[in-house]
DNA sequence: TACTTAAATAGTAATTATTCTTATTAAGGA
DNA sequence: TCCTTAATAAGAATAATTACTATTTAAGTA
């Protein structure tokens, strides 16, 4: 599950660059937490990056972690999943995506388009202000879930 | 905003259908908080809500809102708009449509397709599982904010 | 390279939304 | 009207997130 290393760097690279030109120290635990959610594909929430972030450094502190979240979701580094529980889930992939949420187990999948297919907007989305992003949840069960139904039927 | 006075009785009546079906009891303070949700253009939170009924039933507790709501939400009654923020929303409206969230100002625009249109969904979609609901969240600034911004330039 | 300074951090306390506990009340069937 | 048990009020508890403050450190400058 974990993007090879060329890949990684270059986010990393472009996290440098973002904090450069926002003004913002890079950090080595920005670097740390930013290359945890760059580096997931599970959406992770901030727990899970406190913790994985906290083998390497010991120290770190969750008020780091929830700040630096922040201030990454400022920059547009990442999202929030919109998910209907009470932790907060992050994503650090800005290809044009869509989500599909498992009410059973709460798992987060990606739903990429096919080439050519995009994202069409209501037609009267455009009536009410300026869109930022549109943003599509599909909830339902996954097929993980749906598997172990039918064998507790049996 | 609010809805005419024969749809919410309708709407009263709908929830005491649903009650009996579940073998759920039709309380005072269900009847209340379903009429507040169900009589809302404004997606309230549970303490709008709670704030709301305390004016007609002033022993209501914060803890009865919250069981409410999660039931009216089990029997498919009302739906948690998808928000970023720690307040759950809620809608009593089951006319499929979709939401325009202002970024500045939190409010939550309803979007009703246009007659004809409807909700595409991604192709990759039904590969992760059984779909239970599609939800469209479209994020930006929104018309009052907008003029706000301006009105501050000049 | 050392110095400086404000931004960022660790550690911990506080806050906020929500849920749980328990004794009491009341809906609705007999 | 009585009985049963689901539902409630009140307040305590929990869980996620944010705020506070003393300390550290990134990174610009001499």
């Amino acid at each position: 599950m974990h993007k090879n290393n060329n890949v990684l760097d270059e986010k990393i690279e472009y996290l440098r660059t973002m904090c450069k030109l926002k003004g913002m120290r890079v950090t080595p635990q920005r670097v740390e937490i930013y290359k945890h959610v760059a580096n997931s594909c599970e959406h992770p929430d901030a727990e899970t990056i406190y913790e994985s972030v906290k083998e390497k450094m010991p120290n770190v502190s969750v008020d780091t972690v929830y700040r630096t979240l922040a201030s990454l979701e400022d920059m547009d580094m990442i999202f929030r999943v919109d998910n209907q529980l009470p932790k907060a889930r992050f994503d650090a992939d800005k290809t044009p995506h869509h989500h599909f949420l498992c009410v059973k187990c709460n798992e987060v999948y990606d739903i990429f388009l096919e080439p050519g297919e995009k994202v069409e907007l209501p037609k009267n989305a455009e009536r009410f202000g300026e869109i930022k992003d549109i943003n599509v949840q599909i909830r339902g069960i996954c097929n993980k879930c749906l598997q172990e139904q039918t064998n507790k039927q049996n």
